[in-house]
DNA sequence: CTATTATATCCGTGTTGACGAATGTGTCTA
DNA sequence: TAGACACATTCGTCAACACGGATATAATAG
């Protein structure tokens, strides 16, 4: 039996994008793969609310984890459903015109030139370009 | 002084749409103006809850009513922001490709078609195709 | 093994939202 | 003016979240 592809849940899609954190982070996300410690230093929250925030979109599907030694990195996952791909690649571009997010873009591009002026990102490992693969069984 | 438009709150928008009636609603919508007692009809709903939804959406600035006599027609607005109006194109068009969602819509055709053999429509206005125009002053 | 670093989860609290049931409001008709 | 009709809002209840603060877990360093 084929493990029988849970249908894509689009109330949890569209909740996980109904705050402003979780948007945030997307923006981060959109493309590359991203330590959560940059996150933290980035947004200037606190380190837990940062990571229920990105339990949530790993729990809406959204994003995926990996672990690499101490630090987790954490991608952007294209819906398997063709639909809700589009609606996330649309939302990402928008939040690209957004001048709030572009800040954002701006200081994570500062802080992976020189993360040595952040006392947080000692040794934290740069942000690598991903492709953005399609939803696999790994959650 | 300009009336200082408020910037797009974009929380409240995804919040709209993180609701399967309200995504019903706006997939019935879709291009053309909608009375509410076809909303009642088409998803087989208490009408305190439809109009609940619609209040909802109302608030959120995604669709507008407008009062005929007896009867509230509403319709979709297009977000003045470019942006958030790309995305809701773009939901739109991929509701419309869900399979329970070309369901509603076949209702409606039916319904709209011959809405004597509903007891509830009868002399209920026809739905009308109407542009979908930018956002205005109105609420 | 112990400490430290990086991240995750738990707990208590306040807020928001969804629902059914009841009631209110606006408009037309007789 | 009194229904009747089409919608809207209110109320009480329950579930889902967001948050700060505290604590737990995982991996590496010493």
């Amino acid at each position: 039996m084929a493990p029988r592809q849970k249908p894509f849940d689009v109330e949890r899609f569209f909740q996980a994008l109904a705050d402003r954190t979780r948007l945030r982070l997307l923006n981060l996300m959109g493309g590359q793969e991203i330590c959560v410690c940059y996150f933290v230093e980035i947004l200037g929250q606190p380190q837990p609310k940062i990571s229920r925030h990105l339990a949530y979109l790993r729990n809406a599907g959204i994003v995926s984890a990996r672990r690499e030694g101490k630090w987790m990195h954490y991608r952007i996952v294209m819906p398997s459903n063709t639909g809700a791909a589009r609606v996330l690649q649309g939302i990402l571009a928008w939040l690209k015109e957004e001048k709030s997010m572009q800040a954002d873009r701006a200081r994570l591009t500062r802080a992976c030139c020189a993360p040595k002026k952040f006392v947080t990102l000692q040794g934290a490992p740069s942000p690598a370009l991903a492709g953005m693969e399609p939803a696999s069984t790994s959650r």
